[in-house]
DNA sequence: CGTTCGATTGAGGAAGATCAATTAATGTGG
DNA sequence: CCACATTAATTGATCTTCCTCAATCGAACG
């Protein structure tokens, strides 16, 4: 179909960093699934008449345990995803965004195995799974969708656990902003400002930091002029230039290991 | 369905931690998985024909950019699954063992996300993703099957996050080998003997350690008789008990936080 | 207006990384 | 089959990063 070097620079890998780089083509390719998605979902929304529920912040949409019926859809909104051990670790493992899909995990089991929290008011669309199931006959997309949607949660957690083995602090928390800003930028959203809905614990959680080592990251960010923070409250960040901040995390790895490789 | 207490205890949450202390609900539930993946196995062989091959160590299933086709069932060996970035990062995100399918990411992409190299001999089936969607009419079961394989990629990854964010480098080790016995155990194998078909370095890397750091926790694990090298090379451990191994991670963990919480 | 919760910043300490030397296993060519 | 080269693993010494503990500050809320 199409023949590339199988080279680290393929534009089939679409790595957090170097998608602001080739900023055209990643656009287009935003542009055309965020258009596909707006039809599927639109064909979601017909054919299967989806449960709306709106939340608010701290709502639960599902805890670990609960009995798996449906896959979610979050329509707006902001939602963490949080997992439990019984000797009482606990984890942000996920955030989701509008359009993002929510439990996944809970299909290969008898129940959900996370907590899906809202960290801000928003409207999260129920889909029974065995409808979506049965709807394959009439509208084959929407399995296809759904199999892209969970491609790509997979594709995500491997970047996550990329970033945490890989990065050091101050790297993983300027990699995180500049993921959140892409993912608001892929929704069509504006990349220079971020609101955090999120405590600097709960960053540092999803990070495997500190609360205090975020802190520090952010306001080392902000010394350097990479981010910030608007007037009233520090949970408001500007991001002036999206690639200095990529290039922020580059530099952080080239004094780790000497400029080249 | 099935209501439950939603607290971290709940049978619906089975930790790697947690697996091997309700030792019985456990196997029961994994020898019926296995039951079922065996039939539609079966069935996958004789409906969809995958292409079969034969590996060794070292050859590429698949690398990052090649264009997606197909996905992959492991039948047989061991397979780690490895992503790169285009700074030279390199980091192993998965590891498949017997009955693990491969190259999910694949689907929302042009092609493939890492790359996908075997550490043992072994064999993979290849499965056209159009074929096997196509199959949907004739055999539902074969689609549900790949969602629920989807599905435990997602929370296995998650486990990663949580065990490399959570934990500290011994714990980590530790848990690590659990994890490792325990797949070996849902499969059918033995649980007290490993083969690590893999280098300090490499398991370093999964772990988010460096290979001195996964010797020392080696030694020290085999120093308090956790685990013992079995004689000639120090890549066959055994491990005389496995519950015991899951109570040096909650140990190790106490020893952090003060036993309780 | 005080209380509470979150964020910042500093000082000290500990876990793990880095650097370096040694040993063990594996492979190669004579 | 053995000497030699090569790669992996171990172990120790030192150094860095990040965590822990603590104090202060700011915002939000009742």
């Amino acid at each position: 179909m199409f023949a590339l070097p199988q080279t680290v620079s393929s534009p089939a890998i679409p790595s957090a960093l170097r998608a602001s780089r080739t900023g055209l083509a990643e656009n287009l390719a935003c542009q055309a699934q965020r258009a596909a998605t707006a039809d599927t979902l639109q064909l979601l929304v017909q054919t299967l008449q989806p449960q709306k529920r709106l939340v608010r912040a701290g709502d639960v949409i599902y805890r670990a345990g609960d009995a798996f019926d449906c896959l979610y859809i979050l329509n707006s909104g902001l939602v963490k995803i949080v997992k439990l051990t019984s000797d009482g670790r606990e984890q942000v493992v996920g955030l989701k965004f509008r359009g993002d899909w929510l439990g996944f995990d809970g299909i290969a089991r008898v129940g959900y195995g996370c907590d899906a929290v809202a960290m801000d008011t928003g409207e999260v669309w129920a889909i029974r799974y065995d409808a979506l199931l049965s709807s394959y006959g009439r509208h084959p997309s929407l399995l296809t969708t759904l199999h892209e949607a969970m491609s790509r949660e997979i594709s995500r957690d491997r970047e996550s656990l990329m970033s945490v083995c890989t990065l050091p602090a101050d790297a993983r928390v300027a990699n995180f902003l500049h993921d959140w800003a892409q993912s608001l930028g892929a929704r069509g959203l504006r990349t220079d400002q971020i609101t955090l809905r999120m405590t600097r614990a709960e960053i540092g959680n999803y990070l495997g930091l500190t609360l205090e080592s975020v802190s520090r990251a952010l306001s080392k960010l902000a010394r350097e002029e990479m981010i910030s923070f608007v007037e009233k409250g520090r949970r408001e960040v500007r991001i002036p230039d999206l690639d200095a901040l990529a290039d922020f995390v580059q530099r952080a790895l080239g004094a780790e290991r000497g400029v080249l490789q």
